[in-house]
DNA sequence: ACCGATTGCGCAATCGGTTGTGGAAAAAAC
DNA sequence: GTTTTTTCCACAACCGATTGCGCAATCGGT
């Protein structure tokens, strides 16, 4: 049987170029691959008329027979927001570099929708990055994911006894160092909003967040704690929670963007002020931290930079020829900027004077910036 | 020649199905997608032993057989930015809803990047969501696209001469509502920073801003428009620029979130005072405007919108099953968000009761939300 | 002039799923 | 009991690119 007659298809194909040009398909597939066996000449003409017919591969079919897709899919719990926004960004950056296309989905934080989206990239990708959900504590779509040998990297969130790459933060570290920095601000009722607890991020923080207690001296009250979730909504609950304590906190040690708008909305409605009558610290990258009023004492993850190492080592285990079964957990540095959100002023002590306090590793501008 | 032996694959096709039920392949794919010419209990125990043997269809063998892939592109010019997440957002959530899934390239407004990307998406996505480079200006790969008949819908920024599906913004009358705003707040010497002057979006803001001028009896200084583009940088560069005017615009309509933040950062340190020495609108959906110091005047694009119903267009246009060249270009109203930056109190006058002024549609808190 | 090696290319199988066509067996019709 | 219809399934082509194998033509050597 004959092939469809060429108005009938939409894309030109090796065989268009085969018949143009009087040769055979396998000739110019050959020829436009620079296979040795192909006269030098022949090459010349094929990839012309290549060139002229605009032919572009059928990429589905080279797939097919290559299995292999040269698309890494992107697991993200939300779309819309600075950090997934900033780590994206550096996973398309390096898939680009790389010659990959990426395929993005979310979960929205839905366990079942991670389900979902896990089990329908599975076919359709060379490798997965991925960032699990607030819900997730069971791993078994991970564990299909190896078992049909789909790469898994996992950033800033990664499932438990689970062996993979990884790329995170050091939760631990940066939950003590912004406590440590409202302890020294001299806050001493120091509250946590938080992610769900089960989550590895969150235990760590609250690991250096009582550790920086203890370092301190401070009673540890486990009240304070409120792994609320990470959104705004739950943020504003979480507040309010706090505000009917007594006695009320004198500062909150917030776990994400969210939660910190959610305390200055609130804060600011119950004309609550900050930092005089309540200290904040939090995670988060929103540029506009620095120039809110007053600018928030913030952790800014490095997003693109988790996202590229992501990407870079799951390209490099799905192009990795024997598979080892050596994961590696990378741990990436964070920027506190040290804003005048959590820093009580005595009188009419200078902001910059009350920097001095602390040990100083770059200033710019009217905040303390550190590389932890 | 029999097919290789199992252990060799990884996964599970109709074949291997076939050989334990003991059908023909062209059975199980009949019996999976419910043929009726195969009979109910045969359906029956090959949809067991897929599940069984947890069967996953072939998306790539699907893809080629069929002439479709289920995968919608994604063109952005950035994606680490509030608006382009909103809208990476709006359309992800209604490709999950109809079953595509997404790839998402950015362009990085780099008009040579858009075409390598555009061409790439070609020829392995069913359509487009697509905006525009700041430096795009030919359409021949848009043409390409047609000519390969694949959908393409543009939001935001669209080229021109070019017939197809958009969904937009009404840019004039938007330009035209920010800059009355600042009129009517009392500014008189009003300037634009926007991007480039060839995007239709910059000129009908453009139109907007001159119309408005001239409706209240303004003059129009050409000095005072700023094409700069859209970056932070470029708004510094702008209201630098600004600065050295004599007389100095005393009020400022800004194109982008991150020419505003850079205008109100570059003001704080300059010692300029707004909205008192300097008012401010601006285009940009960042939720911190509510809460800066002051808090600025928005006109907050409907990001999640304008990617959902960009997506629907597209998947609509995908599963037509006789193309129209119809095309239609949809226009979403906004929110225009009226907050301190764009109103100079006089004296002791209460923020709200210079609200008043306008014409009142919402009332949010400390904030007056017209929708557009 | 003969033989083996090299060059250059075509045939056909393959990736995995879909579907038009045909045909055997069972059911229905006469 | 024979013919017709229906039921249910297998065969094989196909989507488009890749590649092992084989074959004809050319080349070099003697």
């Amino acid at each position: 049987m004959p092939r469809l007659p060429r108005h009938q298809r939409t894309s030109v194909t090796i065989y268009d170029i085969a018949e143009k040009v009087g040769v055979s398909a396998s000739t110019v597939s050959r020829a436009l691959r620079g296979h040795p066996d192909i006269r030098p000449e022949t090459i010349e003409t094929v990839k012309k008329m290549a060139k002229k017919l605009n032919y572009q591969p059928n990429t589905m079919a080279q797939s097919l027979r290559e299995r292999r897709t040269k698309v890494i899919g992107v697991l993200l719990p939300e779309i819309q927001q600075f950090f997934f926004g900033s780590v994206l960004n550096g996973i398309e950056e390096v898939a680009f570099q790389k010659g990959y296309q990426i395929m993005v989905c979310k979960s929205g934080d839905n366990y079942q929708r991670e389900l979902m989206q896990t089990y329908s990239l599975a076919n359709q990708v060379d490798g997965i990055v991925a960032c699990i959900s607030e819900q997730t504590q069971k791993t078994d779509h991970f564990r299909h994911l190896k078992q049909q040998k789909i790469p898994c990297v996992f950033f800033n969130r990664a499932p438990e006894n689970f062996s993979c790459n990884r790329v995170l933060f050091e939760d631990e570290r940066l939950g003590f160092a912004l406590t440590e920095n409202l302890i020294k601000a001299g806050f001493r009722n120091i509250a946590h909003l938080t992610g769900p607890a089960h989550l590895a991020v969150c235990k760590d923080r609250i690991t250096g967040y009582q550790k920086a207690l203890q370092q301190y001296g401070l009673p540890f009250n486990p009240a304070l704690i409120l792994p609320v979730g990470f959104g705004y909504h739950n943020g504003r609950l979480g507040f309010q929670k706090l505000m009917g304590l007594s006695p009320r906190p004198d500062a909150i040690f917030s776990g994400s963007e969210q939660i910190a708008m959610a305390v200055v909305v609130e804060a600011r409605k119950g004309g609550i002020s900050i930092p005089q009558d309540l200290g904040l610290a939090t995670f988060g990258s929103d540029p506009a931290y620095a120039i809110l009023d007053p600018p928030v004492t913030s952790l800014t993850p490095q997003g693109f930079e988790m996202g590229s190492q992501a990407c870079q080592l799951c390209i490099q285990e799905v192009e990795k020829v024997t598979r080892t079964t050596r994961y590696k957990t990378e741990h990436l540095k964070s920027e506190i900027a040290i804003r005048r959100s959590s820093v009580k002023l005595s009188g009419d002590e200078d902001l910059i004077s009350s920097y001095s306090r602390y040990q100083k590793s770059e200033f710019q501008g009217d905040e303390l910036v550190y590389i932890y």
